[in-house]
RNA sequence: GCCGUGGUGGCGGAAUUGGUAUACGCGUACGCCUCAGAAGCGUAUCCUGCAAGGGUUGAGGGUUCGAGUCCCUCCCACGGCACCA
């Protein structure tokens, strides 16, 4: 260890104990005084050992918390434990403890070990999920959430674990597999418990917008919440046999309901589709000429995972046989399909197939030999005003390689295109085009392939006739029967403009840039269907339309409706395991569900339960085999009453947390609703990226919910979101226990201080952005050198007044740190502390006042050592009055910064000429530019570059660049 | 595939938002100190070149007196969503 080192376990020892005493980090809310602010990390889960993640999570928005008390804010900076959950659990089945005990016992470890950081959390705030304290309020708030019909009890298919044996939340569902565990999860048709954050989808929604977060975490939540704009639309189902006679049942004739965003192409629906689950399947099936057929698809995608389902794109499916659906835009009747490629869960659970313009349905239709109507035709070009109509063709000529003829222009007439003209009045398009091959090519044993369906419009500019064209396209594939060419055919004037060339369609992809061109190559060398805009044909009296235009105007005309549809389903919070909140419900002799009255509250979990996984029965939780719950539940509402035995997901414990913490003891209310108008919403909240589309989420929608109830005040929970990196093992790979990589916060405490490890993860890089930052232990080294060199200075103070010089570098040291403090940009705050005390260190001595006010500055950083120095070396200062004996460094306020000092006296600035730095001068930063040219110009350097001439223009931005143009 | 974020030395990362690119730290090299090592201290460290000089922010183009920063095309990495009609 450094000759002026520190003894750090003896100063945090000592430090702790000073800050206990003082009691400073208990904040008064009701205090007005001041401003508040309300800092929030995500609690803790009491998983028994403090790792990094939590020194980063904890210790970093320590900091913030106590540069904000500098400040003169009054803040809040509450610590609590997410303590429900499955872990406790498994703990208790793998050693045969109580899960209470466990986790309780973890608790007061952890709670021990976040007080060796030095954070300046206020205890006396603390809430702990587990407790009946605070799980009464989870009930008594999902109680209201049902009152209000946002919680309900219903049939649904869902996702179960097989591992963990119980059902989970699409949140929780990550690639098909298990968020928890990894086990694939399977599906079930289960009666569960859902919360309605679906009705929230759209505020959810548009109220991220004005919120300062990070783009990408208000992007992934709108992805998850999915808004899709469209129509719903009707194809009435009729029977096959007997023309057109509807199939009805006894609520009139039976229809299919279709979701979709492209209402615009119903012209082409050629067919329709269901998935498996859907229960108009059930109710035909009597009219099925091939029931066994469907049902043993349905048999097959049921057993399926949903992983499954979609890991094999190749389309599977079977024809309805003996109904009809009518397209209620053409009246034909077209066939309909069950397939898993449409999802039951998302939309209507059917869909009406486009082939010509749905990449999905043209799969499809490929494999079952469907018939592909384009009733889009492509607009392409530029658009111009006014554009003059004019027939065109282009056509594709493929040789018996499969290469394609091009036509490349000489480079001052442009790239490589496919052979086109114009099309001759009453001709057929294909006897005009071979005509213009054999005229322009000299090929002239063709044969005709195809003719596309549909036309593209193209809109260009001709600049040789100063003219605006919209070419409506014909498109013609020809194949070429042999190599002859007819030479007295080609043009004259047309020879010398072009060379011919035959290229693979790769070649040709790559090399033609029009859009017309590009678009007839991939249409008949490699077929897409178009899913872009363009004008309508093949669609009545809707033809030559723009789509987008006449989408209304299509709904209303086939009796649909426009409609939006989400991505996100409902939050199911059903949960078959013992350690979390009861939920708070009784089901009558007749199985209807009722709310355990308040009074009745908190429901208290049982004790007398047996842990072992389906112990409870098959998709129960192992309440099921309390007695003592079913006796109280007969002893409480009546003989023939039951209880309910889930619980609810975690996540909805630490849905509500924060609001908590602003009257954790409250037995009458959850919260303070004084408290929450003043403190609400929370300031800034930090966090892991993994809560975006869980956490975040339900608390957004939690607050909504209880927003709309008038219980809160706010309908945003959170104004500032901060995500936080990832810090990664030593060989750069995430730590693990089976890596052999974790690094053990304790262990360097013991060995560096607590400051050390604060400052090295401050210093790792930006906090609030997604990088993963792996554990030097060089590094660490090197921040403890940092702080002994900090506390050698301590040896050489004087009592001089600094100087000019070190006065402005303590002015712009404190105005930076403060500045990036504020932002999270911690690392660049610590060069900055670097910086100043490389230059406090040049000095022959360092007066006394300007080595307390960087202590000061450090304080927030390394509280403990800035601490110590502040009283140790009974430092006093002319600025502020100290009584070192009775107050801490922490109880100061961050030092007042004179923007006059911000500005130094002169400024070295660099000289350019012609954009290119050639020297740099030194002078006041309000020179005049005529001071400046006149320094410049006495530079060696500049008057090299200059070579006796006087630059023609000068650009001087003051105390930034002098730029001389000659 | 779509959306988002980013790409700067051997490494983590700076750059006041269009104005001296590579701050701060790690690592490395050499030197001092030492019987010796560790620690500590000092010097150097983007590339090229003996030097003068020239070049450099994923690649290419553009706007500008001036581009890491703005615009276009492309490549790569990470993150989110993904048969969502």
């Amino acid at each position: 260890m450094a000759k002026n080192s520190f003894d750090h376990q003896e100063i945090e020892k000592k430090a702790q104990a000073k800050w206990e005493a003082l009691n400073i980090y208990e904040s008064d809310l009701t205090d007005t005084t001041k401003d508040p602010f309300y800092l929030l990390f995500e609690f803790p889960y009491p998983s028994g050992d403090l790792h990094v993640g939590h020194w980063y999570a904890f210790a970093l928005t320590d900091i913030y918390a106590r540069f904000l008390r500098m400040k003169g804010k009054n803040v809040l900076f509450p610590i609590g434990f997410d303590a429900f959950g499955l872990p406790a659990e498994n703990a208790a089945i793998k050693n045969g403890v109580n899960p209470r005990d466990w986790t309780y016992a973890n608790m007061e470890r952890m709670r021990a070990q976040i007080r060796t950081m030095g954070t300046s959390v206020d205890w006396n705030k603390e809430v702990v999920t587990c407790s009946p304290e605070y799980y009464k309020w989870t009930q008594w708030l999902f109680a209201k959430l049902y009152e209000h019909k946002l919680a309900e009890r219903r049939n649904a298919s869902v996702k179960w674990c097989p591992h963990d044996l119980t059902v989970l939340a699409n949140e929780q569902v990550i690639d098909g597999h298990c968020e928890r565990c990894g086990s694939v999860v399977e599906e079930k048709f289960l009666t569960q418990w859902f919360l309605k954050i679906t009705e929230y989808a759209e505020r959810l929604l548009t109220d991220l917008e004005p919120l300062p977060w990070r783009e990408d975490i208000k992007d992934a939540q709108r992805a998850w919440i999915g808004k899709s704009e469209g129509a719903k639309l009707r194809f009435q189902v009729v029977n096959a046999d007997t023309a057109m006679a509807p199939i009805s049942s006894a609520e009139g004739s039976t229809a299919i309901e279709v979701f979709t965003t492209r209402p615009d192409t119903i012209f082409g629906a050629t067919y329709v589709v269901l998935a498996p689950e859907h229960a108009l399947i059930d109710t035909l099936m009597p009219v099925f000429t091939n029931a066994d057929a469907v049902n043993a698809y349905r048999e097959t995608t049921a057993r399926k995972t949903e992983r499954e389902r979609s890991e094999n794109k190749e389309k599977t499916g079977v024809r309805l046989e003996g109904v009809m659906a009518v397209n209620p835009a053409t009246l034909k009747e077209i066939p309909i399909y069950v397939a898993d490629y449409v999802l039951g869960s998302y939309g209507t659970g059917a869909v009406m197939a486009v082939p010509a313009h749905d990449e999905r349905d043209f799969a499809f239709a490929q494999k079952f030999d469907l018939p592909i109507v384009h009733v889009i035709d492509p607009v392409t070009g530029e658009k111009q005003e006014n554009p003059t109509d004019k027939a065109k063709i282009v056509a594709l000529v493929e040789n018996a390689k499969g290469e394609v003829l091009t036509i490349h222009w000489k480079p001052e007439l442009g790239g490589r295109l496919l052979v086109g003209g114009t099309a001759e009045e009453g001709e057929e398009a294909s006897v005009t085009a071979a005509r213009e091959i054999t005229e322009e090519t000299g090929y002239a044993d063709l044969e005709l392939v195809e003719q596309a369906d549909e036309q593209v419009h193209h809109e260009y500019f001709a600049f040789s006739k100063n003219k605006a064209w919209i070419a409506h396209s014909t498109l013609l594939h020809f194949k070429l029967k042999s190599e002859k060419q007819n030479e007295q055919a080609l043009e004259e004037d047309e020879k010398g403009k072009f060379t011919v060339e035959w290229v693979t369609p790769e070649v040709a992809a790559r090399e033609i840039h029009d859009e017309l061109h590009e678009y007839v190559l991939q249409r008949f060398t490699n077929y897409q269907p178009y899913t872009g805009n363009g004008l309508l044909r093949n669609s009545g009296s809707f033809d030559g339309r723009s789509n987008q235009e006449v989408m209304n105007e299509i709904v209303a005309a086939v009796g649909g409706e426009i409609t939006t549809n989400y991505r996100i389903r409902d939050w199911l919070v059903s949960r078959q395991r013992y350690w979390g909140c009861p939920i708070p419900v009784v089901y009558d002799p007749e199985g209807n569900a009722h709310l355990v009255p308040t009074e009745h509250l908190p429901w208290l979990l049982p004790e007398d339960v047996d842990f072992t996984p389906g112990a409870g029965g098959a998709g129960n939780s192992p309440l099921a085999t309390s007695k003592e719950l079913k006796e109280r539940v007969e002893r409480l509402f009546g003989e023939g009453w039951t209880p309910e035995y889930d619980t609810l997901d975690t996540f909805v414990d630490s849905s509500w947390y924060f609001l908590r913490y602003l009257d954790s003891k409250d037995d009458h209310d959850f919260s303070d609703p004084a408290m929450m108008k003043q403190w609400l919403p929370v300031n800034r909240y930090a966090g892991g990226a993994e809560h975006t589309t869980m956490h975040l989420l339900y608390a957004r929608f939690f607050q909504k919910a209880l927003f709309d109830l008038a219980l809160v005040p706010t309908a945003e929970p959170f104004f500032e979101r901060y995500n936080r990196g990832l810090v990664m093992g030593p060989d750069g790979q995430k730590m693990s226990k089976s890596k052999g990589n974790v690094i053990n916060p304790d262990e360097v405490v013991e060995k560096y201080g607590a400051d050390t490890v604060r400052m090295y993860l401050a210093f790792l890089g930006p906090y609030n952005e997604p990088g993963n930052y792996p554990w030097k232990p060089e590094g660490v080294f090197a921040m403890r050198k940092f702080l002994d060199r900090i506390v050698a200075l301590s040896q050489r103070l004087s009592d001089e007044e600094p100087n000019d010089a070190t006065l402005r570098a303590l002015a712009k040291a404190t105005e930076k740190v403060a500045l990036d403090t504020e932002r999270f940009k911690l690392n660049t705050a610590i060069s900055t502390l670097m910086v100043l005390t490389n230059e406090l260190e040049a000095l022959a001595s360092v007066p006394k006042s300007a080595y307390l006010q960087l202590v000061t500055i450090l304080a927030p950083y390394a509280p403990h050592v800035a601490e110590y120095l502040f009283e140790s070396t009974q430092l006093t200062s002319t600025h502020t009055e100290i009584d070192s004996a009775g107050t801490s460094i922490h109880q100061q306020l961050w030092p007042e910064v004179d923007e006059a000092m911000l500005t130094s006296e002169t400024i070295t600035m660099g000289v350019q000429i012609a954009g290119k730095r050639r020297g740099e001068v030194t002078l006041s930063p309000e020179a005049s530019e005529e001071e400046a040219l006149a320094a410049a110009l006495g530079v060696p350097e500049v008057q090299k570059y200059l070579e006796g001439r006087l630059p023609a223009r000068v650009i001087y931005v003051p105390g930034r660049i002098l730029n001389l143009i000659l």
